[in-house]
DNA sequence: ATTAGCACTCAGAAAGAAAGAGTGCTAAGC
DNA sequence: GCTTAGCACTCTTTCTTTCTGAGTGCTAAT
């Protein structure tokens, strides 16, 4: 059952007013908008429809209306019109980007309080891998007699270590050796490459490191096989800025108690469509906890095989159009900012007028 | 004025009981205890005076007493008594230690979540160091014609990395060669005694790769002057399963506003004393937004110039002895596993009873 | 010095009353 | 036949009022 151009009107509208006022919205708040060209009456007798077909709903009996989650979805998929990000907004994200670069793991945190900043709303980001991962380069230093560190790079500039305590004395040529077979045998392989024969032969050759290599080769397996790195969640506090969670502090609670750093790595799994933006409204999300919650993710693109996907995490009544341009902007800077590697470089604007 | 033996006793009861209900504790309540032996009317006496003295607040007229904040000092310096960790609880404080030994950053967060778990409230960790920190390697690692990973091993078992663009063409083995050289004169010195004279040695000796020199110059210092690592704050949202702020989100987020990683990360310089524990009582927060939020901080140590520090934040209202005593499980078991470097083992302790 | 007894206070719960926003329906208008 | 004005009705919200009970402080007795 098709929707006629004037029901569209008038959702797009209450979702519009009650995004931003939290309110259920009446008959006569509607008839009061500018381009509304009816009377609150006609427009009741809509409401009631769009409440028929599932769109509205009633919170009580002398109560407006609120958009139900399939009103909502209605609204991402088909009514909703891109928010233009305003000149005072542009610039404070731009600030914002301005991101000293430096680990990656680091810069991706960094980007979540960002995001979570300027959305007020919490915020995580995650990077995945695209394609499979393949170690780059070896390094084993000494610190200290008995206990070196272990350095591992990764496809998509990826650098993971690891304080090893040593099994065995080793002395520091025999590390370097070790090193160099390492970074001549294991280097470019998936995970998948790495068979228990070439095992072998790199332990042969090790000399007296080899009791070293299993430590190093499960470390590496281990990093390899990592589909997801960190997730990197910030700003739940600030769930509590908005009116439904005002005094139900405990239902914020449950949020990110079922919203843990595994369930958001997991989250692209559930997902009712592909694209750059993925919007999981309310009861789509499994959790019956978030019932009353929806997602927004954006992804972007790191280069060399990872992705990242920033999200932001709201009460179903979240104004999604506003949260997808914010979150374009910033997929499409950062998404620059990692192609071109450092240094971090917001689009250049000079802020204020330039020179002729 | 010195306090009777009775009135500690007292004081130390309505400082327990109002601990563990968050209620108002009243005569009543206190004369019922098995081993007071005097009546109510007594201990009222007793609360007067207690209340004179600034150690007891009223919420109104008939409501039972609160201990004051200085209440919450006298208490925690004086009376507090040793909480003794059921077996139940040093089991699963053991589980929890079993962390995965990996980076040191994660482990820290790590650390940072297992305390907020297991003390059910906001928690944080901080390394800081202790001593000048220096350079131990330096790593110089080409992941794509014109970028670098630069990989720094500093004292303290840190690894640091960080990519870069490069500003002119090199080669592979130029590269090497600027490491060697780095490796050679920038080792085992403190940011103060990396002189300009040295810096153009170095440059000279780099050959092609010189123009990186300064960009490599430049992110060691930063390292080397960095006084604390990354704070790991989590867990915030469990301020809102203490009833204070069950219904007062708007408080919980203000903490955590005033809360942020540059205030935790100067916490130590407002403490009143000394020692492996410290205890920050509401007012004695500087902010007057943490005025009812307590902070417990417990040092531990993690070896090679370094000193992590793990922080509880709750309500002013909050068992110190308990949160003391598992901090301070915590503590001692993390300093062993950080200088006995890995495996990271938990005290071995066989979870039931011991065998004469 | 301690305690029983009692009048008094005051927050919080419960119950009732009033206000107001919004609806659905009916009947009139274009 | 679609649109709209009018109106009775519903139901939340808010404001009062009343009631209850825990707890105190004081006085007088032990």
């Amino acid at each position: 059952m098709e929707l006629t151009d004037r029901q569209k009107q008038i959702l797009r509208a209450i979702v519009d007013i009650y995004v931003s006022t939290a309110e259920p919205v009446g008959s006569k708040a509607i008839a009061a908008l500018p381009d509304m060209k009816f009377s609150s009456a006609t427009i009741r007798n809509e409401m009631a429809d769009l409440t028929q077909m599932g769109l509205l709903e009633q919170p009580h009996t002398s109560a407006g209306r609120i958009p139900s989650p399939a009103g909502y979805r209605l609204y991402i998929d088909e009514l909703m019109q891109d928010y233009r990000l305003s000149l005072d907004e542009t610039r404070s994200l731009n600030e914002a980007l301005e991101l000293k670069s430096q680990e990656f793991d680091k810069m991706m945190s960094q980007v979540g309080k960002l995001v979570s900043k300027m959305t007020n709303l919490p915020a995580y980001t995650v990077a995945t891998r695209q394609s499979e991962a393949v170690a780059r380069h070896f390094d084993l230093i000494m610190t200290a007699p008995g206990s070196i560190i272990l350095v591992l790079m990764l496809s998509g500039d990826v650098v993971k270590n690891k304080l090893v305590k040593l099994p065995v004395q080793v002395t520091e040529p025999e590390l370097k050796l070790l090193a160099a077979v390492l970074n001549a045998s294991l280097t470019d392989l998936t995970a998948e490459e790495i068979t228990g024969e070439l095992l072998d032969k790199i332990t042969r050759s090790a000399g007296a490191a080899a009791p070293l290599v299993p430590l190093v080769v499960d470390f590496t397996l281990e990093c390899l096989r990592q589909q997801h790195g960190d997730v990197h969640l910030t700003g739940q506090m600030r769930l509590l800025g908005q009116p439904e969670y005002r005094d139900a502090a405990e239902k914020a609670q449950e949020v990110f108690e079922t919203l843990d750093e595994e369930m958001i790595s997991n989250l692209p799994a559930v997902l009712p469509k592909e694209g750059p933006v993925q919007f999981l409204v309310g009861p789509e999300n499994v959790a019956k906890e978030l019932k009353d919650t929806s997602v927004v993710m954006m992804r972007f693109d790191i280069g060399d095989g990872m992705q990242g996907t920033i999200g932001v995490v709201g009460p179903t009544r979240m104004d999604y159009a506003k949260i997808t341009a914010k979150l374009g902007y910033f997929a499409e800077n950062l998404g620059r900012m990692f192609q071109k590697s450092n240094p971090a470089m917001p689009p250049a604007l000079s802020d204020g007028e330039s020179n002729p």
